[in-house]
DNA sequence: GTGAAAGCGCTAACAT
DNA sequence: ATGTTAGCGCTTTCAC
């Protein structure tokens, strides 16, 4: 009996297989598997396998009575034993952090979408606060989970970032940073932060103005400084030499904008203009401006560092640093698509560091008529 | 040979399968299985499987062996073999929208926190529109990877709800729905968009504003209406009757906002108050304001909503209704875990529909000294 | 307390 | 063009 059956369905085992498969079919809510389209279709499960692969080697009226099948018993093939089978999970694993901030979850969208589009699933996973502690745990729940690659996208502050010399990255899948100094060995997405506080600084030195004061970041958070550093370079460039007394720092939110903007009033108090750390600590100085009728940009020029849409409609109108975080995002997973497909080859790429230029966007807030 | 070696480690078919991976580990790579930690432990898989997932029925010697031999090794148990096997992923699936807006990335943020916390891990898929094209290639991506629940965190806008009508819920797994209008037989987790809108007006009533305009969000948007219907049952029940010419709808930026108001200050002179659909439009009013000599509070209040974080430092701090939706995120997550743990309980749950009320925070722009 | 056998649903490699 | 066999790495009975 069993022969027959085999001569017509196939093996002894799989004869035995369908017999188990038939009991559990009987209970309601077990989806259908391969091995059930197979059956009805009077098929083995390697053509079923090869039609949902779409593979080219399957007769064109077999391929149809399958997929007929597929679509009658609503059979969706399961990505689990997919990816156990193939060793390969077709997903990537993501952390960030400060989601609370608005550039964080820009640079998700471009991960998000270019994820999307290569065919990758995105597994995600914020960081609480924005130091180092719980690192590894997270490290080996996506190891555990065999993504294809990791994809940091936490800005780098403070010793954040120590643990990489610990692992001297022996972590067995690519792993791209944002948002992070260069460093040997690792690949790395950046917006060239230096690039975009000299830009706005010399377009504030060609608007004529020789006092220009600084509101940073954080000083602990790598941005920041890049950012203040190319503000002293550009200034440098120009024949001025910048002191402390020009500089105060925030935490990028607008309360302490404001702080630092009284405080440069007081230690710099022939400031003509202000190169803002960030775009939300520059509108609290386009406020104080105005309770306190200074006037910009005629007695005082500002320029911020973001590029958030809002900038367009603040009053006045906002110049400011724009830089494209989903860009950024989109390049990131694109550069690690790349070293995922690449694995294996000889000889191994290098590790890339690509940076991505901001540009200026030039407002009323730093043109004065005159 | 065979009989000696399986005396030892296992049966034929463990010796057998002994050899293969003997091979399989010469290779470079290869990541360590559990099959190799058993193997070196001297005791059988289902030992290191019962030592992996904290089984109490281990002697304590053996336990300690094992877990050495884990570390020594640095195995780590694949996570899609142990969810291809449980028939369960321990994950969830996002559907997100908007999050260039930073409202979505705080709910975001509640929603990963508490997946975390949980211990689910978290598929992310956002929609690049609001509208509702892709919505069943998604769904069956989330399907195919068997994840154990969904979250549909993309706002109702006009139509994009009308699938739930077509597929009548024949979604095999928990699905949770946030900002969606209360529907039968679907859980949903809400902001009580309509009860922000009664306190925000109650408020300026309170004040001995009478004369209250409202910016409104988009009209295709469920919470605008909502909102909006607050704002009216709130004027009527003060004895106020609402007329089309004291709105003016915007769609959430600020530009908008600062030409809704300049209509309403036509369509609406007598105006003193504005109940402004969310905080950004009623930046622009204040800016608007402090550009032409308005007087906020005392000529004109101000409510805004959503409660970001700048509104207490906007010039004048801003009254505003606060919805957290990072509790929305977390509360959304609870209730999919809780309908992920209780399915097949008989009889099955109710569909849930929470609210969770938003909060006034008042401050000076819409507190007159007088 | 520990182990053998079977199975989760799919694919790769090798037939035919 | 289609089928057979042997895995992928883990868990779940059930036996001892």
């Amino acid at each position: 009996m069993y022969d027959v059956i085999v001569s017509v369905h196939g093996s002894a085992h799989e004869t035995l297989s369908l017999l188990l498969t038939l009991e559990r079919i009987m209970g309601k809510g077990s989806k259908p598997t391969i091995y059930e389209v197979a059956r009805r279709a009077g098929v083995s499960r390697q053509t079923v396998s090869r039609v949902i692969n779409n593979r080219p080697d399957v007769a064109t009226d077999t391929r149809q009575r399958v997929l007929q099948i597929i679509d009658e018993i609503e059979y969706r093939p399961s990505a689990v034993a997919r990816s156990l089978s193939k060793q390969r999970t077709y997903n990537f694993g993501l952390v960030i952090a400060g989601l609370d901030y608005i550039g964080p979850s820009n640079t998700l969208s471009g991960i998000a979408k270019k994820s999307e589009e290569l065919g990758y699933g995105l597994y995600l996973k914020e960081l609480s606060s924005f130091s180092a502690n719980n690192i590894f745990p997270l490290l080996d729940w996506f190891l555990t989970h065999q993504v294809d690659g990791i994809i940091w996208a936490a800005p780098e502050i403070g010793p954040n970032r120590d643990w990489l010399q610990d692992v001297t990255i022996d972590i067995p899948v690519p792993i791209i940073f944002l948002t992070t100094a260069k460093r040997d060995h690792i690949s790395i997405v950046n917006i060239d932060n230096y690039f975009g506080g000299r830009l706005a600084t010399e377009h504030l030195l060609s608007q004529g103005r020789r006092n220009i004061g600084h509101i940073s970041g954080p000083l602990d958070w790598w941005e920041s400084r890049q950012r203040m550093e190319g503000w002293q370079d550009a200034l440098r460039a120009g024949g001025i030499e910048p002191e402390a007394r020009m500089v105060a720092s925030g935490d990028w939110l607008s309360k302490s904008g404001k702080i630092a903007f009284e405080q440069l009033r007081a230690t710099f108090p022939e400031m003509d203009a202000v190169f803002s750390g960030n775009d939300q600590m520059a509108l609290s100085i386009l406020q104080t401006a105005c309770e306190e009728k200074i006037d910009i940009p005629n007695e005082l020029s500002v320029v911020g560092f973001d590029g958030i849409q809002e900038t367009a409609f603040f009053s006045p109108p906002l110049t400011t640093v724009f830089q494209n975080q989903i860009e950024l995002g989109c390049m990131a997973v694109q550069e690690l698509a790349r070293m995922v497909e690449e694995r294996g080859t000889e000889p191994p790429r290098e590790p890339v560091y690509i940076t991505i230029k901001p540009e200026l966007i030039i407002r009323r807030s730093s043109t004065p008529v005159g």
